[in-house]
DNA sequence: ATATAAAAAGACATGTATATCTTTTTATAA
DNA sequence: TTATAAAAAGATATACATGTCTTTTTATAT
């Protein structure tokens, strides 16, 4: 479904939150090894994150990322959006250059459902909430 | 969420059972046409589909693609499980190494009934439904 | 038999996502 | 002010998906 830059975006931002949570600001190596991602790869999916403003991050000793309004909640869709791009969510599922439900393609009465179902959850799940439910050990980061 | 190779896969089938239905057997360069895909690319797909038993094919003056059983219902899940593979359905939205419901990742409440609506879609849509709906003026196969 | 038409096969080319390496910039600590 | 630590930036590498070109094989029509 989602590319591995749009994985590794969402895993390290959930790491990052937790961590500023402790008031600490974690940087790229140490959330590389805590997600299970590669360190420099990781590192560019940080900056594109800091350039679209998902993130901020200080330069030098004692440096790494955060985030600014922590309190605010940051839905996956918009992770999703800056990552993959917005049509990422409109994309006909049979191939046609859109879609248009006033002339579907034979997929969309069916497709289309599952593609909004897609859409609401990234759009209500926050890193926020998933950050806590990894804090109460509901939920895993990682795996072996 | 589909791969084009998938998606020209689905298309160029719907194609051939429609052509089949008039008694005719389509070649690769027809298909690519009506479809609106790349004509040698398509045929590298039908090659692989033809490998996999999902159509059959003839060489030589008045051959093309046809089905064998055309009665016999084609689900899109097959074909997605020949182009893309099966773990397909059930990766992980998180981008963990396995899905497990005992031990999930923060995403799978929210994902898994999505990634299940998908598999149910797929699983219960054939080629010739498909084709039903496009000869029934019910949906389009191209789009300009 | 020969010419023709078509898929199959193999080789090659391009594009994009993913990944790594090196150098530069910037902030902090000593 | 110098050394150090960290992100940013740039260049390069690799893998895989996508796409094209050429040659071979095979069936049919003449
Ligand atoms: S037209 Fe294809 S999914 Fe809407
Ligand atoms: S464990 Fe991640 S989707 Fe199931």
């Amino acid at each position: 479904m989602l590319g591995k830059t749009s994985e590794y975006a969402i895993r390290a931002l959930v790491y990052v939150y937790i961590q500023n949570l402790e008031g600490k600001r974690p940087g790229f190596k140490e959330i590389a090894k805590k997600i299970d991602s590669p360190e420099q790869f990781t590192a560019k999916v940080l900056q594109n994150l800091t350039r679209a403003k998902l993130i901020s991050s200080m330069k030098g000793r004692g440096g790494g990322f955060f985030f600014d309004h922590p309190a605010t909640p940051l839905t996956l869709y918009e992770i999703i959006r800056v990552v993959e791009g917005e049509v990422f969510f409109s994309k006909c599922g049979f191939g046609l250059k859109r879609c248009d439900s006033e002339n579907p393609c034979p997929l969309h009465e069916d497709y289309s459902p599952v593609r909004e179902g897609f859409l609401k959850a990234v759009k209500n799940q926050t890193i926020q909430a998933l950050a806590n439910k990894i804090n109460e050990r509901k939920a895993v980061l990682t795996r072996l």
